[in-house]
DNA sequence: CAATTGTATGCAATCGATTGCTCTTCAAAA
DNA sequence: TTTTGAAGAGCAATCGATTGCATACAATTG
């Protein structure tokens, strides 16, 4: 790699004036930005951007830490970071935690060791990352979920009320009787899903007996298991809706439909919570629940940069910016069956 | 930030004796080492990778470039690279250049500048990188596509056998009219895959004329619109098998079916190129290729470490793996309608 | 002509960790 | 007592770019 000094050399000055004329300083004259420039052409001068970054203490990379990659949910929230990210000259280092709180520190730390510049982060649990923070000095931002974590911004979903439309949703079409399948409680997110769920149930004075919530591992096999299990309990208990708080809860319970023979929304209606581009292909098309994961990463990627160039009178209180969804009706739900 | 000289002023002692003792250099006296480490654990001491990298010409991250998010052909393998990745102390720095060629050279330029230690990249054109390759010195290994690059390693699929094997399973269910929807010309990889099915075409003896590919660009809407235009043919040329030799092909292809009421595989068959985690789900489930993208992921992850850490008397000749993929029957494809 | 103001550039420190070489001790061997 | 050597540790250069301060020279002004 060609170095300033090389280019020095080729021009007969210091690597300070080459440095400078490359870096547009105006003290420089025109003659020696010239010839500086020429040569650093010539010989293909790349700055070494560590050695910049050593010096600037920036490096144009911005951690990325989310859950996984095998959930649309997260790809999707994703896309747009990398594509918001890559519009502002910043890269993107991908870190999955799988929700698993250690791996998730152990990320953290590790991108931060590596000097990434800021952290998006979704957190995985309830505590958030208090602990890791106080050594930290780089803006995080925690998006999709907000953890309790004090004086990290957020940019995130409500979903409470999120489930609470889905399940007033419901009710207005009929349904009496509904489960929602959701992740496993200590899954940051679901607590308030629960919420919303039951907050919802009982603002509309439905029975919570008949109203309940499944929470299971995020996986395909599992919840397709606990389906069944609800499917085949006595018909008075039988849900006539169900609502699928993660993805692995759609692809489950459309395959135990599927196997069943029954029809959507004919014997029984889904919800799914977050959108995915297949489905309005399905048959039939799955009624959901759509966030703009759009606009939160767009404002998640201005507020980092705001927090990247922090401005002497821009205040520093973080900012929780809650994102609300809207419900994308299709098939998949419908009026209860008569019975 | 602690730094090694804080802990040296803290223990006593020059900043080269602490970076040997936490670098377990044998040279240090027990004791010191003993000093340095608890003083380093009370300052909450964390190296300065930017600073380390500088110096030993390596970072710990890797870049990957792949075409976009929003195609779970590619997440899907960036799922696997990434947990690869991680499990060897690596961090994926992600790029995306949408098949635009100018883009993709800027990402490449960009990434090589911040000193990523190796490149994993999915090639956009049949020319690939070799102009920019010249001024590199890190390993590239191609992964999915193989481009022409002369002395890159590349792990990729064998597009062209994957759709002639397409080609003969359709074939071996009766039908004689098959359209393959594939992406732009210019992409990489569609060319093999027209080789594949016009060998295939030709091998069987199939016409032609009534086995035709569609070249559109990777978006439902343009897709849709020309299997509308393919189904609004004359009888004698409607094609009685698709194959979607991209993901939007796929929902696209649903979509218009979905609309005009058609039933797979009685009016029509469907095979996709590349298997997607709903696809078992759907109505009816989606018959497909799938691709071996987790082995692929491997074998890519270790041939970069190999490349990363040259062996003295490992050759350098770069490799070409390639891999199959396999037929995963499922319904949508069936016998053709009598007529 | 001397003093002042600019303009163009260089010197050297800095960012933080690493490492080749050197130096000091102290002990064992000759 | 001198030699040899090994252990332990420090000095200073290095990685490459940046930047505060100093300097040199020319142009302008009083």
């Amino acid at each position: 790699m060609t170095t300033l000094k090389e280019i020095a050399e080729a021009v007969g000055c210091s690597s300070a004036t080459v440095s400078r004329a490359l870096n547009g300083d105006l003290r420089i004259s025109a003659q020696r930005r010239e010839q500086v420039n020429n040569e650093a052409i010539r010989l293909g001068y790349q700055a070494n951007q560590l050695a910049r970054s050593l010096r600037r203490q920036k490096i144009g990379y911005v951690g990325v830490i989310i859950p996984n990659l095998t959930n649309s949910y997260y790809t999707y929230c994703l896309a747009h970071l990398t594509d918001r990210l890559t519009a502002r000259g910043l890269h993107a280092v991908l870190g999955c935690h799988n929700f698993d709180a250690s791996l998730d520190a152990t990320l953290i730390q590790s991108l931060i060791n590596r000097e990434v510049d800021g952290l998006l982060h979704v957190p995985c649990t309830k505590e958030g990352i208090e602990g890791v923070l106080k050594t930290i000095d780089i803006p995080v931002i925690e998006i999709v979920q907000r953890s309790a974590s004090r004086g990290v911004d957020a940019v995130y979903v409500d979903n409470a009320k999120g489930i609470a439309e889905i399940v007033r949703y419901l009710h207005g079409l009929g349904h009496r009787r509904i489960v929602m399948i959701a992740g496993r409680r200590e899954v940051l997110g679901v607590d308030a899903q629960a919420r919303g769920f039951l907050g919802a149930v009982k603002e509309i004075g439905l029975s919570t007996s008949t109203c309940t919530i499944e929470h299971l591992p995020a996986n395909r096999h599992d919840c397709s298991d606990r389906i069944e299990l609800c499917l085949d309990g006595p018909a008075e208990l039988r849900p006539t809706a169900i609502i699928a708080a993660h993805y692995f809860a759609v692809t489950a319970a459309l395959s135990v439909f599927r196997v069943r023979g029954m029809q959507l929304p004919d014997d029984i209606s889904l919800v799914a919570f977050s959108n995915d581009d297949w489905f309005d292909v399905s048959s039939p098309p799955v009624t959901t629940f759509e966030h703009p994961f759009r606009s939160m990463s767009n404002v998640a990627t201005q507020l980092l940069l705001t927090r990247l160039q922090p401005h002497p009178d821009h205040p520093s209180k973080p900012e929780f910016i809650e994102f609300d969804g809207r419900m994308l009706e299709r098939v998949s739900a419908g009026p209860p069956a008569v019975s």
